[in-house]
DNA sequence: TCTGGGGTCCTAGGACCC
DNA sequence: TCTGGGGTCCTAGGACCC
């Protein structure tokens, strides 16, 4: 038995616990550069603000309802979410941290299911401030289910036992919600089972898994099995080593020189060296790509990428770097008001367990040392205490990031003063 | 003017081998 | 007219998630 826990409109929540005016209030969230929106609050869904809609098109709509909108804050977005998370680890035996805004709760053997589920949800809220809703199910899929009816439906309260109503009425709510809404089951799928008379949760559960294989792949089979209450899925308490690491933004306006494109380049390269350490692996491939803003279809469009493979299997971001820049002067083409670049590591191993050629060393014991002491200076001092030459001290390319909030809880200098 | 940034898994199809 | 068959490995691309 699972019980899936997902903070309500959580970017938008973690705003507003600084901001206890803006309750009530049409609230949002804008991803790096102030793109699009990508957190809202009930009342900005209520006027229409859809998932991911560019905020250039919501001006007028914003000035007329006094939508107020932050720029995002991940290192308190990251901060809160942890301290959840570390509310709920003290509330079930075993839990799955799924994202930044949910966590699978293994509740097996609990009885009094309902009554955990709203004991969470205060501790949270009481605790943290953030509010949270709780979807309990057989499965990790009927879990989700069980949580978006929780949140959909304000009579519950914010807590939905899907296991503990008679299969009638399981019936009725899986009926009454669009195929759509089931974890896996994506636009284009859902698309092509509409057209074939499957559309609701409830005609999703009817179909038989065998045919749903051949049509559909063993993906969605499972999904099927998973509404049936044949549990897929397992909980994943570890999270599995990574596989790829990948860094990459937009720029703040478009970037024509390659000189230009390096700078933000070896920024990110160096970034990736950050996460690999932190991951303990080594990369043997770097990836770089380049591309031109494809919305801006009037200029002359241009999108490109080149594998590097490392003799060596590294850790160290200057290998990185070196790599990183290779791949760039190679598909760089001139002439290009280049969008965006990036970095990714693929093909990872664990660090020191590598079949390296008989010639060739890893890392020696300078490089890590080096590499120890920038992650350790820019983890005490700040990111970006010390860096690389090459990610340059101007840095035009910057995101646009104009409505930021405070570092309320990870920098003395931004704490919030309480006044008497 | 202005359209995010990560990830994972699966499948199809080509290259290559015997 | 007729042009093997099966296995593996790799890559690209699609679909999904948050």
């Amino acid at each position: 038995m699972y019980a899936l826990v997902d903070c309500n409109n959580f970017y938008v929540s973690c705003e507003r616990l600084f901001r206890p005016d803006l309750k009530g209030r049409p609230v949002v969230v804008l991803s790096n550069n102030d793109g699009c929106a990508v957190s809202r609050s009930q009342e900005a869904k209520d006027l229409g603000v859809a998932m991911g809609q560019p905020w250039f098109q919501l001006q007028e709509l914003a000035k007329r309802h006094g939508i107020v909108a932050f720029s995002s804050n991940y290192a308190l977005y990251a901060d809160l979410s942890e301290r959840v998370m570390s509310v709920l680890r003290d509330m079930a035996p075993r839990i799955e941290v799924y994202s930044i805004d949910e966590s699978f709760l293994d509740i097996a053997g609990i009885t009094e299911r309902e009554q955990l589920g709203r004991q969470i949800r205060e501790r949270v809220v009481r605790w943290v401030g953030i509010p949270v809703c709780v979807g309990i199910g057989a499965t990790k899929t009927r879990a989700k289910l069980a949580n978006h009816i929780a949140k959909k439906n304000l009579e519950l309260a914010g807590v939905f036992d899907l296991e503990a109503l008679p299969i009638e009425e399981q019936a009725a709510w899986l009926g009454r919600i669009g195929v759509g809404e089931v974890w896996g089951v994506g636009r284009k799928i859902s698309r092509r089972l509409e057209a074939l008379g499957v559309r609701s949760v409830a005609d999703l559960q009817a179909t038989n898994p065998e045919t749903i294989r051949q049509q559909f792949g063993v993906t969605l089979a499972r999904t099927v099995e998973e509404l049936r209450g044949v549990a897929c899925l397992d909980m994943e308490e570890v999270s599995p080593r990574k596989k790829q690491i990948m860094v990459s933004r937009s720029f703040g306006q478009p970037v024509r020189l390659l000189d230009e494109l390096r700078q933000p380049l070896v920024s990110y390269a160096a970034n990736a060296g950050v996460k690999l350490r932190e991951e303990g692996s080594v990369t043997h491939a770097v990836m770089v790509f380049a591309r031109t803003n494809p919305f801006r279809d009037k200029y002359p469009q241009y999108s490109a990428s080149r594998l590097v493979p490392l003799v060596v299997p590294t850790q160290d971001s200057r290998a990185i770097i070196e790599a990183a820049v290779a791949g760039l002067n190679d598909l760089y083409r001139p002439g290009y008001l280049y969008q965006k670049v990036g970095v990714m590591l693929c093909d990872l191993s664990p660090a020191g367990v590598d079949q390296t050629d008989l010639f060739a060393k890893g890392d020696d014991e300078r490089s890590q040392r080096l590499m120890a002491t920038m992650d350790g200076l820019n983890r005490r001092m700040g990111r970006g205490a010390v860096f690389f030459a090459g990610q340059g001290i101007q840095r035009r390319w910057m995101v646009r990031s104009n409505l930021k909030s405070g570092a309320y809880t990870t920098k003395w200098a931004q704490l919030q003063v309480a006044h008497a």
